[in-house]
DNA sequence: GGCGTTGTCAATCAGATGATTACTTGACTG
DNA sequence: CAGTCAAGTAATCATCTGATTGACAACGCC
């Protein structure tokens, strides 16, 4: 069986037909201003004009805003599920998971949109998978409660919740850090040294492995 | 002195002139809609006709959508300012903050919303006042700091960022509570669950008086 | 009671926005 | 090489959105 596309010259020029690379473009392009934005703020023409084709492929691909941004938030979560956790230990997981805010901006920002922008359990596509990510880590907890190490009283859940929401608040409340600070808050010294300082935190509750 | 409006009969029709009644029933409307919206997805006919007068006062008072919002978030910040923090010892103080998604739902929603929609230090008119009121609260945690009550490598500032993204979370991050605990996030059961864990974090990480 | 001021409204506008239509271009097939 | 279908585009549309206009009715003042 020969390849799908045999594509006889490799790449002589640019504007050849393309369909999954301007899918791709479309997609790439809707992460940023819907990230940038959320849903309402996006403009369906500043997507196609950042993917550099015709507003209608939105349509003619995704039948639509909304259609794109389902699609582009199935993307990521399958995206989010391959990225394997860094660390090792779990505070150092969760530098891990500040850090989230160098690497993939977008992805944080996305998923914090996601939250507010959530009315209830359905039309939520992400959902399941990452319900089930999470319960992981929560599972993980519960493990080292019943090790010992993390006091009785403390919920398991509400721990991952917190620990989420610490982790993600150089995007969320970048106000609050500029105005505490004095310095950008997505600058990389400052994510670092909270993400370093969300990782202490962790460890100093007991977290260590 | 006589009373400014005589008002010969105290009430016989509602629908008597009060710009002041009007202006506060647009603005506490233009908090509802841009609590559930935020700014790009609220929209100024809602705001009108959720306060029940034409969407033309909008522009009379406050100049226009963005007038109207810079209006009203000023008028929550003060709101906030005015509102003493509950509560006797930090853990309490933090239960209580946690608490204000149950009794100021839209104040919160309105805050993470500023947060995603933040652009930088300028065009936001809460910034001192909110600066100031968190700036205390880390005076509150160095104090406990420089008392040994707390370890030295610790910022106090990223702590305070961290507890402050801890007791929103029931607001920002509604989507993860729901698949973890498949109940309502933002039921007072829940609410009221979640705070009391973030006050026993709190005491757990050493933040008692 | 007359009169200017001010609060309120209905009607409407210009621009933006997402979607549709009809057309062109390119690639594969027999 | 004709034919067919997929990929892409330009032009246009209907609707929505925030803002404006002009009328007018309630109020304060004399």
């Amino acid at each position: 069986m020969t390849s799908p596309r045999p594509r006889r010259s490799p790449a002589p020029q640019e504007r050849q037909r393309n369909p999954e690379r301007t899918r791709q473009r479309i997609l790439e392009a809707a992460a940023v201003e819907f990230a940038e934005h959320g849903f309402a703020g996006a403009r369906t023409r500043a997507i196609a004009s950042r993917a550099g084709v015709n507003q209608q492929l939105v349509s003619y691909y995704f039948g639509g805003k909304e259609g794109l941004y389902r699609a582009m938030s199935e993307q990521w979560a399958q995206r989010r599920d391959e990225l394997s956790p860094p660390g090792s230990s779990l505070p150092e997981q969760l530098r891990g998971y500040a850090m989230e805010t160098l690497r993939n901006p977008d992805g944080v920002r996305m998923f914090a949109w996601s939250g507010l922008q959530w009315t209830g359990p359905d039309d939520d596509p992400d959902r399941d998978t990452r319900t089930q990510m999470l319960g992981s880590g929560v599972a993980h907890l519960r493990a080292l409660q019943e090790a010992g190490r993390l006091p009785a009283e403390l919920d398991p859940v509400c721990l991952e919740i917190i620990l989420m929401a610490a982790c993600m608040a150089t995007t969320t409340l970048p106000h609050v850090i500029e105005g505490l600070v004095g310095a950008d808050p997505r600058s990389p010294e400052f994510v670092e040294h909270y993400a370093n300082q969300v990782a202490l935190l962790a460890r100093h509750i007991g977290l260590d492995d």
